[in-house]
DNA sequence: ATGTCC
């Protein structure tokens, strides 16, 4: 397929065959090797062929293969004219990222690392089919649903300022009533769980920082602990996912649209079953909010527990929490008018700069915090959301390291030992209920996260603010 | 990602 650079870290294909729009790659020398050979190429150029797509398709320099829409892919669509498709967003909708601020320091904790690792391993519900000892009844899990962070301050789980320092502040447009019974139930069992695969919980230490104000602005400061947290809506999101692609896709014939495979599926925008989809989207992106919220209320419980202080007095507050699995209703200018699209991030996080109508308080005036996890031994990156992204990306960038080596062959080239090793000549604690995830999620299985921010950073997509090194890991 | 295909 035929790339045509057309900056540093742009590239092209443009329109040809069934494509309605070209589509825009952003990546490196480096890092488009890996597209070239991946059936990613092949689905964001699919995504560029469907009805009422704007501008074009785009690949995020993470960018694989994932069902129906690529992972590292972006697409908006008109309202009139264009589609919703729940693979746009994922079988994990609202998977996302949140940090929470500690104001201890390196020093001061790492004699009881040991001890807090093992305390959050203890209260962290981890792993696959992970439950939660708060369990909700039907009506309760549907009011959470349905009120997201809300819930939470209500129940005792988050504080009222917990709420100003997440996307959306923790609550999308939802209906719990557009959800099936058996996605709740499968819900109601998971509220403050882990999960597994590359889901994770990280004691880090920020160890770099690039934009002193900002990082002033934010509580950010080097050798500062912090906690990454990495899950999304568990069963219940990749139940309503299956649910509606199962209703949706008999009927699309009557549009005339074409399933390429089992999973590409799409809808228009217009009809009831889509705004139903997306009113039960909005209900599992709540009820992952509140998930990333009861893991925060564990996680502030096990710091009192093992430095005798209350969480407040630890200073733990969240930075920020984005979604990187939704679709989102957002205003863009087009052709000089200004239109409102909906805009699919999967696998993709809304970097959204100073000023932007949806971004309130202390984010309104520095920007949003863009959260890029890496690997369990390179680190993460926390960068701030930039005016250019909103003319070029819809507003987004990348969402992490993504992997360069399958879960099979990472399975078979690398042992648990291999892991442990290399994790504790950096000093890491590894914590897992799953070797077999542990040897998936190796290091050596992901691309440097240098090489995917590189390309962002680079095109002024978003600006870095710091950078956080693992000292604690807790996988599924 | 996911009670890894009711």
């Amino acid at each position: 397929m035929e790339f045509k650079r057309v900056s540093p870290y742009k590239f092209v294909v443009e329109k040809h065959g069934n494509m309605r729009v070209d589509a825009l790659l952003i990546s490196s020398d480096k890092l488009i090797q890996y597209v070239e050979k991946d059936k990613a190429l092949e689905q964001l150029l699919w995504v560029a062929t469907l009805p009422g797509i704007v501008k074009y398709s785009i690949g995020m320099p993470d960018i694989h293969q994932g069902y129906a829409f690529p992972i590292g892919g972006v697409g908006a669509f008109f309202y009139d004219g264009g589609v919703v498709s729940p693979g746009g967003v994922g079988f994990d909708i609202n998977c996302g990222v949140r940090v929470i601020k500690t104001n201890l320091k390196y020093d001061y904790i790492k004699d009881s690392l040991e001890e807090l690792g093992k305390t959050l391993f203890k209260m962290i519900p981890a792993g696959l089919g992970s439950t939660s000892d708060y369990t909700f009844s039907i009506e309760e899990s549907k009011r959470a649903m349905k009120l997201g962070l809300e819930w939470a301050v209500e129940k005792g789980f988050a504080k009222e300022e917990d709420i100003e320092n997440i996307e959306d502040n923790g609550r999308l447009e939802a209906d719990p009533d557009c959800v099936s019974r058996h996605a709740i139930e499968r819900g109601r069992e998971e509220f403050g769980t882990l999960g597994a695969g590359n889901h994770f919980l990280e004691v880090d230490k920020v160890v770099e920082i690039y934009d002193k104000d900002l990082a002033n602005a934010w509580g950010l400061y080097e050798g500062q602990i912090v906690v990454w947290m990495h899950t999304g809506s568990r069963g219940l999101g990749h139940q309503i996912a299956t649910d509606y692609l199962d209703l949706m896709r008999p009927k699309m014939e009557k549009f005339g649209f074409k399933l390429v495979d089992r999973d590409s599926v799409y809808f228009p925008i217009q009809e009831d079953l889509s705004q139903r989809y997306l009113l039960a989207m909005g209900s599992a992106a709540n009820f992952a909010w509140v998930n990333r919220q009861v893991l925060t209320y564990f996680v502030r419980k096990a710091f009192s527990k093992v430095f005798g202080m209350d969480y407040e007095k630890l200073g733990m507050e969240i930075l920020y929490d984005v979604a990187h699995n939704i679709a989102k209703q957002e205003q863009y200018e087009v052709n000089g008018k200004l239109e409102t699209l909906l805009v699919h991030r999967k696998g993709a996080t809304r970097s959204f700069p100073k000023g932007h109508p949806k971004l309130k308080g202390k984010f309104k005036e520095t920007g949003q915090p863009v959260l890029l996890p890496g690997d369990m031994k390179r680190g993460s990156y926390i960068l701030v959301g930039s005016e250019k992204s909103i003319k070029e990306t819809f507003g987004s960038v990348a969402h992490g390291a993504g992997r360069v080596l399958s879960r099979h062959q990472a399975v078979k080239q690398i042992t648990f030992e291999d892991v442990q090793k290399e994790l504790q000549r950096e000093g890491i604690l590894l914590y897992t209920n799953d070797k077999v995830v542990a040897r998936e999620e190796a290091p050596l299985a992901y691309k440097s996260i240098d090489l995917v921010v590189e390309p962002i950073v680079n095109e002024g997509l978003a600006n870095l603010v710091a950078r956080s090194k693992p000292l604690i890991v807790i996988k599924g």
